[in-house]
DNA sequence: CAGGGGTTGTACGATTGCGTATACATCTGG
DNA sequence: CCAGATGTATACGCAATCGTACAACCCCTG
């Protein structure tokens, strides 16, 4: 067989940088065949068009936000506060993976098919964290409403600006885990 | 004078219209003329180029996420809760302004000029989460920690695509209300 | 109702990006 | 070491956009 001096994966490796980088539309066969070293040349030999490239892309984000993680999970006991740390770790301190997911997710508001795959993603993040505060909390209305609202702060936090006077964001946020958590009792007057 | 046949005001209007449904690369000269039924030739009237709308269409948004809100605020009496939660209402159940909101947070992401925006609009919100927190919280570190919460699940809520098992969404929302407000204690196990 | 100023339509050249076609290069196997 | 397969460069046609130039047009004002 000939020589893979290109191979099909090395454009999307590239797409998924560009998306991360500059969003859907920076997604451009000719500046990622630039990145490449290369021109357009071979790519129309594994995508049949752009989109093809879209969806390819969407396919190795899928597999890699969500089985790559949960297999790594599996392997790391049966301590749910250890898997979903671990979990988190794996996905949202990603650098990787990070910018991609939030740039995911702003395509999915305009593409329901997008919408449709981080739903799939979103779903299985969501069981990992109701299994987590399910070890201290017994309430299932409550469960999801803790749940929604620590995957909420995960994601939030990076569509957030604002300050916190003189306090650092990572400060805060280790006080809203502990809200989250029920550790240290709220202070209510 | 002469005729103002299509003013200012209807470019940054069919601009941030453009923006909320397809981001900032959506926003194109040649598209929004289409969509007010004229041709480009008066949009060099008013702006330089692009970009020159691009920062008209920030500083309205801008404005009418902040004064405007705030103006009205101030008229809305005394009590915190109250005040908060028409402000929550005007932007964020804003089916004008939510998507300009959320459009301007990813744009904000890959542009320094407009997160230094979006962060004084942020700041002022978080301003008014402070206050009504701090009405019935006293901790100042906790009253930090349960604002981002509160912000986070404001803007988090829409770009998460997660199901919550037969419940609707807003189910789940009311009762992380609860949670933040200090409403029906918690029940750890 | 005629003149003038601002507004708009149209045409232009330049640029960027897509997808196709085709020739060139390179690697592999016989 | 030749031949075919495979990957790549290059060139092309097409479409979308930008910003500019200028002519046509419309409305107010005198």
């Amino acid at each position: 067989m000939g020589a893979l001096r290109t191979p099909r994966d090395a454009w999307i490796e590239a797409g998924l940088r560009a998306l991360a980088d500059g969003g859907t539309d920076a997604v451009r066969i000719e500046a990622l065949a630039k990145s490449l070293g290369v021109t357009k040349g071979g790519f129309y030999g594994y995508f049949a068009d752009r989109d093809a490239l879209l969806e390819a892309m969407l396919d190795s984000w899928e597999r890699e936000s969500t089985d790559e993680v949960l297999d790594v999970i599996e392997h790391e006991g049966d301590d749910p506060k250890v898997k979903i740390t671990r979990a988190g770790m794996l996905t949202f301190s990603n650098d990787r993976l990070l910018p991609i997911d939030l740039a995911v997710r702003d395509w999915a508001r305009r593409d329901e098919h997008v919408a449709e795959r981080l739903r799939r993603v979103d779903n299985r993040r969501m069981a990992l964290l109701r299994e987590m505060i399910g070890t201290f909390c017994t309430d299932p209305d409550e469960i999801e409403a803790r749940s929604l609202l620590a995957f909420c702060l995960a994601i939030g936090e990076h569509f957030l600006a604002a300050d916190h006077g003189g306090r650092s964001r990572s400060q805060v946020l280790s006080r809203t885990a502990d809200i989250l958590l029920n550790r240290s009792e709220a202070s209510a007057t």
